[in-house]
DNA sequence: ATAAAGGCCACCC
DNA sequence: GGGTGGCCTTTAT
């Protein structure tokens, strides 16, 4: 199978957002990552794992335009993200959830047919590498407490409050 | 090829 | 509240 790396002008940049400072990526192909890390040198660190063979230039004035569109604008920039066939299910059912809505890890394995594979799901979910744009927050345990977040759980808190309104 | 590690769940106590 | 076994994918041996 074939999949879109970020080849074609691979940028980065960190940015102020309503949950702290967020470290995305993009090609001209669209966002490869968006993280909310704890501090800068893991947020590299993070970039270079998952993207061992590309480097990022320093962009922030186009990041700047990116991030006023997401969190203030409310676009959807183009998105670019990479994993294998069980994840991108996963991850286009993630964006199938209206904003200021939840629903369940059980309620996706359905929804993509694997009812059996929740486990599986909920590893799929934690390595979704788009936070925010693919709405990883919205997902939440059958029993209504609040599942895991990468970034820690009152960020998750925090983007579900802000997107009641 | 195999083991270990997960943002889970149902079920028990 | 906490612990166990089962489930499925991914990553590291």
């Amino acid at each position: 199978m074939h999949y879109l790396i970020p080849a074609s002008d691979p940028s980065y940049s960190f940015q102020a957002t309503p949950f702290g400072e967020c470290c995305i990526a993009f090609s001209n192909d669209g966002i490869c990552s968006l993280t909310f890390p704890e501090d800068r040198e893991s947020g590299m660190m993070d970039l270079k794992r998952r993207f061992s063979e590309t480097t990022f230039k320093q962009n922030d004035d186009k990041a700047a335009r990116l991030v006023r569109q997401i969190f203030e604008d409310g676009k959807n920039p183009t998105l670019n993200p990479i994993g294998t066939d069980f994840q991108l299910s996963i991850w286009n059912a993630l964006q199938q959830i209206p904003a200021g809505e939840t629903t369940t890890y059980v309620k996706i394995a359905e929804a993509i047919g694997r009812p059996k594979a929740v486990r599986a799901v909920g590893t799929a979910i934690g390595a979704n590498p788009i936070g925010f744009l693919i709405p990883c927050h919205r997902v939440i345990r059958s029993d209504g407490s609040l599942g895991g977040f990468r970034w820690g759980l009152e960020c998750k808190k925090a983007i579900l409050e802000w997107e009641k309104k």
